[in-house]
DNA sequence: GTCTATATACGGATAGAC
DNA sequence: GTCTATCCGTATATAGAC
């Protein structure tokens, strides 16, 4: 692995354990065991690292998150609930901490230049195109017209609002209610009489 | 006004706009027309000043955030949505760039002290509870059983979500439609097994 | 309770040898 | 491309006069 590499995984884990602002330069070296000159000769400035962190995040979002999750299950609607699910495991492996490295990101700067904003929604697209393709794989089972965008985003945001109550709360509750509430939705959808329901 | 307020007032609106850890005592300082001695003087250290903040936040979450939002709405329902529609109002006037102010500082604070985590999930629960009462008084539109703090859990992690989605996409669209998909939900529900509705 | 001056540490970034 | 030494600004916090 090269050092540049090294470098970029040590600063994703602290940028998502600690926060961009609260990260020193100094900590991703010594973790990272590298150098100074090391860093800055790959990375200018610590927004350049960034950069190869958020790049990191979306580039391996199928590999190292996606497809994990997925293993095994291939009902669509199974598959997204299994999405889930795999933030939940990260919150039962974190003891209730984990926060999810993009959102955090997403909500910690506050003025991100144009680069640094267009790889924060490029994470959450690939994110939420994944879950729409599910359900859009299982549109026979919803009313003609819904709109499985909408669905998608509907998951993100019960994703990223469960993982903040619980790690507010250091209690998967909050996230078991969310997601469950959510999951009641959908299947009040594929029960619902399709002329009955009025969709975007 | 006492010198006390106007720093916890300016405190409060620079840790919202930029964060706490990028909001230095200096600029609180200088914004607020104060001087060191008499910050220092009322807290001890910046993290009491946080304190201040989030009671702040929770004390006047009625007064300065939940009656104007409601006021010339009286059905519960239209309450619920009335108060998201209050994000709404903050996401337009600041052309996107609101965050709420206890998730941003949920999501940064990556290892608060107990007074802090305990804030945080108290201004949670004032909000939860709000619309948990507003889903409650309109329970006869439900299906008997429904759990009530379960919808306001997930009205809450639909502002949130779509709060920081609309944020990072610099657009209103994924919070209009979390919201809108969140409103078809409770739509269902209301509809839902006409035969389970409780009557009277 | 208000104010100025200062202590001390650490932040990101740089210079230049090798 | 790797490494050490260092610059300079700013951070939180403190000391002590008034």
């Amino acid at each position: 692995m090269s050092t540049r590499d090294k470098l970029v995984e040590t600063a994703a884990r602290l940028f998502a354990d600690n926060g961009f602002g609260a990260t020193g330069m100094s900590e991703i070296l010594r973790r990272a065991g590298a150098h100074r000159g090391s860093l800055y000769h790959a990375f200018p400035a610590k927004k350049d690292l960034l950069v190869a962190v958020l790049e990191r995040y979306r580039n391996g979002m199928d590999v190292r998150l996606i497809e994990p999750a997925w293993r095994g299950v291939v009902d669509p609607i199974d598959r997204v609930f299994a999405l889930l699910d795999r933030y939940r495991a990260f919150l039962v492996d974190t003891e209730c901490t984990f926060g999810c490295p993009i959102g955090s990101l997403a909500l910690e700067l506050h003025s991100p230049d144009e680069e640094i904003r267009a790889l924060l929604v490029a994470n959450f697209n690939v994110w939420t195109r994944k879950i729409e393709e599910c359900f859009n794989a299982a549109r026979g089972q919803f009313p003609a017209g819904t709109d499985f965008r909408a669905l998608a985003v509907l998951a993100l945001t019960t994703m990223e609002g469960g993982v903040m109550l619980a790690r507010t709360h250091r209690s998967l509750e909050p996230f078991d209610t969310a997601v469950a509430t959510f999951r009641d939705y959908i299947d009040l959808l594929r029960t619902a009489d399709p002329g009955a329901v009025k969709v975007g």
